[in-house]
DNA sequence: CGTCTATTTGAATGTACTCAAAAGCGGTGG
DNA sequence: CCACCGCTTTTGAGTACATTCAAATAGACG
């Protein structure tokens, strides 16, 4: 029984018994430690992950060891590099554990016959996307228009059980500043 | 005939002929002038709108009459304030034409109810906003990672045909930095 | 041709950055 | 329980780079 995601996914469709079962059928739950990598750029992605627990960040690093954090995924969160999976490509992504996680995984061609065979999965995923399109948009606006104080204000305003389960130097990468910055802002703020 | 979007919608769908009519009766062509606001932030907004011909921007205002360029929509595009039409709340975004546009309007029930009726179009839409989301995606990280000029580099490579046809103040914006900094970039790459 | 808007150029300014060092914190083992 | 080690955060000083502001030039359109 995987209660936590069944939860989650009915709070946007309805599932009778059968389907709930089949639904359950192509998770594959693992285990992660702290520090271990699930998705590693330049490697194929065959799943898409759920995040039953723990906390993990998705981040892009180029030709000069600079990381740059897109995404940090805690409980009830989905991650994967969905380029990659979607085009069947090398990953550009690299997916790291900030904690033991535990994760569910969905393989991709058990993703497409899912959609097959119960198509409000095509909704439930379409939904789920659209939030995080939503969110993206409003945070491009924010790194486009807002000051790296008012940018940091607003992270803790909408992820405030982050503030002390991630190092500030990721969320300063994450925010678009310097951890010096960050601690800078921090201690005007107290 | 709406030729033009049933072309577009079937390179991801297949469609037979009573489905592409179905389809066909829930567009509503509009014309708009350039400068005209297809959305205006603080109004409600019912539909979702597909480009035909013409050029427009999304942009977020902030009090201080701060703009920030979200995207650029020209042909083939879907343009609309997403989560004001998701979830009945006014606009953030406002939608001016930087051209003359055609555009195909479809009501939001009307969207609802073809999701009921042809569930596919879950399968479309799902597709479209994934692709939207992965293109957001790089761009935070391309925010975060790289410097104005590289930044008005890959613009320029994933939109070549934008270049001339949006003033470079527009461009600038988009791209996160003053018109000066954007003219200094051009002089240096000539 | 004239007007309005967009782009370019120059000089001064300011904000976030780099680099380096110190302080703080957490975990491990003696 | 304390001492040590490694890592994170803070602090300080100097620097670089985009920004601001102002003015000149270029371009579009009636």
């Amino acid at each position: 029984m995987h209660q936590k995601i069944l939860d989650h996914v009915s709070h946007i469709i309805d599932l009778n018994e059968s389907e709930q079962a089949e639904f359950q059928s192509i998770l594959s739950p693992l285990k992660l430690s702290k520090k271990e990598y699930l998705i590693k750029s330049g490697e194929f992605v065959h799943h898409n992950f759920f995040v039953v627990k723990g906390c993990l960040r998705a981040f892009y690093r180029d030709d000069q060891e600079n990381e740059a954090n897109l995404q940090f995924a805690t409980e009830d969160w989905w991650i994967s590099d969905y380029e990659a999976l979607k085009d069947g490509i090398p990953a550009r992504l690299n997916v790291e554990c900030l904690e033991d996680c535990e994760l569910l995984a969905i393989h991709r061609d058990a993703q497409e016959e899912l959609y097959r065979r119960i198509p409000k999965f095509e909704r439930f995923f379409r939904i789920k996307v659209m939030n995080s399109f939503i969110a993206l948009r409003s945070r491009i606006m924010s790194n486009l228009q807002k000051s790296g104080k008012e940018r940091y204000l607003e992270f803790y305003d909408h992820f405030p059980e982050l503030e002390n389960r991630i190092a500030n130097y990721h969320i300063a990468n994450y925010l678009g500043i310097k951890p010096e910055s960050l601690s800078r802002i921090r201690k005007e703020l107290i």
